[in-house]
DNA sequence: AAAAGTTACGAAAACGGTTTCGTGTTAATA
DNA sequence: TATTAACACGAAACCGTTTTCGTAACTTTT
């Protein structure tokens, strides 16, 4: 048991001041070459290393980013984790996880908890809860005291910081022109409530595609779970009142779902009915047959996101100007679609 | 934007000390009811929280607990952070969660960076180049330093520290009696190399499965892996050129490849092949069968270490004894076994 | 030899809190 | 009335750094 060595204990150690223990360490043309070299010898040997809260409290930065996620057990946002991780640690920040776990409470409680002193800027994703109260003092409260934010993927326009997305809206509009092209016409969607934001923009996007290919909408076609639980009930009704031969699915687990029960009702997939799913995570690869997908690039947003926020930490330019930055989804396609 | 508030801010404003300042909000009752209200009230008014930073530096906690984890993108280990954010919010507890990606370097890199005044204590898991190297110097540079540590699934017994595992052993028992209980005989392995602390007990409580059972041990009917990634050939052959009626994995992707194998070999899960795979995630779920699991109830580990760790914390006696808690894992049948 | 410039280091303030201890004012006791 | 106790507050040390500024001791310049 050897507890850690401060400034203190090499100063009184050599019999020098503390001030000239820091500056030896920092290499400081200040100090003799001697001096420094008998200073950076004892550490080495203690193996001194600062303290990183006394150096955040001295420099008022702490070199840590704090990133606040709904759901840690899920593909889409560790990807993105794993991205924000590999461009931090690559410019030397530490990256702080809290969950919200999809509820209000949570997430403000982390948020205050981390703004204070603990991080240099945000990166988040709002719960659902959050986004179905819409309120987001918690986090005006934050941008307000200069902290810098960036939202990814479930983000909103009430406040104003940098923020990432992928076009949703374009992923839906891309799986449809797939499922016309190889010759579908009757296509479902398969979707949340519109209060979140992104099942709104595959809406959309889903309408739109459809316009564009003179489909008519029919709003039948269209089943939407209160949340993100698949309600088996509701699945079963719609597969059996529903003729369709395409499905959206807005996220991959609704597709599992639905795959199965269409495989039960003894139609073949891709032929009968094609599936693709949003999210392109495990689930896709693995299904049987696999799923085709539409790619979220969660990795890469994740990069891009901690590249917005430590631009904005290290710059300390007061006037702020704030951009979206919209990431394109891409299909892969896999066995279930023509 | 308005800056954070600090005492000084108040103590200047209300034209008392910072002392009182402090003690009044922690409503002390050493100061008067009229001073306390005039400063709570006004602390309350401009939103004073206190700065994380210069509280861990003055008290030498931080309450935080940082988590180092091989692997985000990951079903199991997501679910016990799920599970230690859980314990140690409730306990007034912030976690940190670093990842290693699997490697040495970047384990070392994130344990130093922690240690050093970041964090209470420890709760990790071991990196696959950490069990490769088995170079556990890092680890035991901080556990000499006094702090805290909990290991838990992927640990050595090179350390000396509480622990967390699941008996992998008897997961893989469970699994073999399953196997044996329908019927079936010839019963494949397929796990990885031995250096995995968690393959090689799957691989022993198969081993002693089997001569519970009194089934002759095959050599043959093992397919060892060099990494988690699957090597398709490899599966190719060995369904080739090996009679088998029942298949254990070590984890789920392995699983899901042999289904689909032997799927394409026109034999049925589970009448001619049963399946069962270890880790009771996602895929499992919502295979084509579903999957019989063992689970491994990652969630509950996360608990268990977290409440370790804090208990660890939280008293202060240099005289530690180190316990080893074993989960026991459980068996979710589902569709592909009898 | 006096003035000016270097060199090498230390004192002290600061970051934002917590906490111990001391003390001037009252109120209670002798 | 003198003594003691209770009350309410402030001064200051401390956590472990960083950094500015001052200065003693030399060295160099005139």
């Amino acid at each position: 048991m050897k507890p850690k060595i401060t400034l203190k204990d090499i100063a009184r150690e050599l019999e020098v001041s503390i001030s000239t223990v820091s500056k030896a360490l920092k290499n400081s043309e200040e100090i003799s070459r001697d001096t420094k070299d008998k200073i950076q010898a004892f550490a080495k040997l203690y193996n001194y290393k600062p303290n990183n809260i006394a150096v955040s409290l001295k420099n008022r930065r702490t070199k840590n980013i704090g990133v606040i996620i709904p759901d840690i057990v899920h593909h889409f946002f560790t990807t993105v984790i794993l991205g924000i991780e590999k461009y931090a640690n690559a410019k030397g920040y530490n990256v702080l996880v809290c969950v919200s776990n999809e509820g209000y409470e949570r997430e403000v409680i982390n948020m205050e908890l981390l703004a204070n002193g603990s991080i240099d800027g945000f990166i988040m994703s709002l719960s659902t809860e959050t986004q179905q109260k819409s309120d987001y003092n918690h986090i005006k409260e934050v941008t307000d005291q200069g902290i810098p934010m960036v939202m990814f993927d479930r983000v909103t326009e009430r406040i104003q910081c940098d923020k990432v997305v992928i076009d949703d809206a374009q992923g839906a509009f891309l799986a449809v022109k797939k499922f016309v092209e190889s010759g579908k016409k009757k296509i479902a969607l398969i979707t949340t409530d519109d209060y979140l934001s992104v099942g709104k923009a595959r809406t959309d996007g889903y309408k739109k595609a459809l316009a564009h290919y003179n489909i008519p909408l029919e709003e039948s076609l269209i089943l939407k779970m209160p949340s993100m639980e698949v309600e088996a009930t509701a699945f079963d009704t719609f597969f059996k009142t529903q003729e369709v031969d395409a499905v959206l699915c807005v996220n991959e687990i609704f597709a599992m779902h639905a795959m199965r029960l269409v495989h039960g009702m003894n139609k073949r997939i891709p032929e009968d009915i094609s599936f693709i799913g949003f999210t392109d995570g495990l689930l896709s690869k693995f299904a049987m047959p696999s799923l085709t997908a539409i790619a979220q690039h969660g990795e890469l947003m994740g990069e891009e996101a901690a590249k917005m926020l430590i631009e904005k930490v290290e710059t300390e330019s007061d006037e702020a100007t704030f951009t979206t930055t919209v990431l394109q989804p891409t299909l892969i396609e896999r066995a279930s679609t023509l």
